[in-house]
RNA sequence: GGGUCAGUGCCCGAGUGGCCAAUGGGAUCUGGCUGUAAACCAGACGGCUUAGCCUACGGGGGUUCAAAUCCCUCCUGGCCCA
């Protein structure tokens, strides 16, 4: 199996800088770099895509460069963005930029033994808050003109708006991008770079300056942007419109379990193809499988299964599908007390004394002290509508929860609407 | 620097002195149907001690019995001019 055949039956490829990409990278030893921005501390499921990207050109034999944009962070990538973005604080970047390097440890093979193909992890603030202006500006400014820059589709929509504008901070970003591939082409003989479709402006204005400063060519290459069946974005969870991390604080392997369980029918091939890395003939029965049962949802468990493997490693995996079965196939009343604090342990919880248990809370107080409901008077709506319920029993206004309904004698299964939960604990 | 237009709830966007917690759309949330999907249907969608009160229409000040709406000023942005 080439890595091109791999690819292409992946559905991988958006556009490449030319036809042979692929071919050299089915050889093997190319290396290739993927930046990953560092506005926030861990890396989400967005950018899981360029993350698995990387793993594959590396087990196909490349050296893999992961650049963290710890000096293009500071500017901010305009592209496609609809409104200018505040600007992150050096202390705030160094931050992210350390629980991004522990994430992608775990994808990647950094060892010496994994030889010409050993991944490297850089920080593009090395050379970018050190290269002095006047230099930037005529070593690599003079080489575009700025007819060709307010060309590009990534900026397009920002310029033709008529209520915000584009700083010439942000529009200035996309040399500093040039500029990285051409360092990690001339000290570390990066040929390619990879990123999603909306890098393509980007990366051509480095396949480009490379040509004019070295003469030789380099190569980019864009994965297709990951959307939903209903073309929103991919990635932002349901409970509360978050994006899914893959810092296991951040959202839970329970969590990103869950969220990838209810991938919709019309996703799942897709997601399959994109982040895991199941054979081609398991990929095509899982398909198989979802359009003959598709209440089985045999694909979307293989999915959420591999992911939170990758991710979060065998155990982990384990422990969120059980959890799960758990809670939405068996009543929970039934749950024995360890298989009912394993099945929690992914669920926020607090712990709350006895007598004021005993003496009864307003499920609206008791929402609102869950973390479940922003107000009393969201709470009282939940409530109302019939969305809350403890222990998998709907709650009422009139009737204030108390001790007696408690499992075990002391726990309170809060929950509100399908999957939002929480664990009292009487203390 | 000058001129001009604009800034409304999560987003877009109506409203141009009282009938405005503010039309509409989207997003979101809850319920129903299902498969812990999608689509669809119904409802909700500033806060509170909820027949009432408080806080809100970029910030501050003012006029008025009464302001998102009028005036002054500041901030931010677009466009045009210099």
């Amino acid at each position: 199996m080439t890595l091109r055949a791999d690819w292409e039956f992946r559905g991988l490829v958006h556009q490449a800088t030319d036809e042979g990409v692929l071919d050299r990278l089915s050889a093997g030893g190319v290396s290739a770099y993927i930046g990953f921005d560092p506005t926030a501390s861990s890396l989400h499921l967005g950018s899981l895509l360029q993350l698995c990207n990387l793993r594959r050109l590396q087990l196909a034999g490349n050296r893999p460069i992961a650049l963290a944009g710890g000096g293009t962070g500071l500017i901010g990538d305009p592209s496609f963005k609809a409104v200018e973005r505040p600007l992150l604080t050096p202390e705030q970047l160094e931050a992210n930029v350390a629980g991004i390097r522990e994430q992608l440890t775990r994808f990647l093979d950094f060892s010496p033994s994994a030889g010409a193909s050993q991944a490297l992890l850089l920080n593009n603030a090395n050379w970018l808050t050190t290269v002095p202006l006047t230099d930037f500006l005529r070593d690599v400014g003079k080489h575009f003109t700025v007819n060709q820059m307010i060309a590009k589709d990534s900026v397009k929509s920002r310029l033709d708006r008529d209520d915000v504008g584009l700083s010439f901070t942000e529009f200035s970003y996309m040399l500093l991008q040039a500029y990285d591939f051409l360092r990690l082409n001339i000290d570390h003989g990066c040929t390619l770079q990879l990123g999603g479709s909306d890098q393509w402006g980007n990366i051509t204005m480095g396949t480009e300056l490379i040509r004019k400063v070295t003469g030789s060519s380099a190569a980019g290459l864009t994965s297709p942007l990951l959307l939903r069946a209903d073309g929103q974005k991919f990635g932002k969870s349901e409970g509360g419109n978050q994006k899914v991390w893959l810092d296991a604080t951040m959202t839970s392997p329970f969590a990103l379990h869950q969220f990838l369980l209810n991938a919709d029918d019309q996703t799942v091939p897709t997601l399959l193809r994109f982040f895991t890395f199941l054979d081609h003939e398991t990929i095509r029965d899982l398909d198989d499988a979802t359009r003959k049962a598709p209440q089985e949802r045999m694909a979307q468990r293989a999915l959420a299964n591999a992911v939170v493997v990758l991710v979060h490693g065998d155990e982990a995996a384990l422990a969120a599908e059980r959890a799960g079965e758990a809670l939405f196939s068996e009543s929970i009343a039934d749950l024995d007390e360890a298989m009912l604090l394993t099945v929690m342990e992914d669920a926020p919880s607090s712990s709350w004394s006895r007598s004021e248990l005993l003496a009864g809370v307003d499920a609206a107080e008791l929402l609102v002290r869950c973390q479940l409901a922003k107000s009393k008077g969201e709470a009282r709506r939940f409530v109302e509508q019939g969305g809350v319920y403890v222990n998998n029993l709907r709650v009422t206004l009139d009737l204030p929860v108390d001790l007696s309904r408690a499992l075990h004698g002391k726990y309170l299964v809060v929950r509100r609407g399908k999957r939002e939960l929480h664990l009292v604990v009487a203390v």
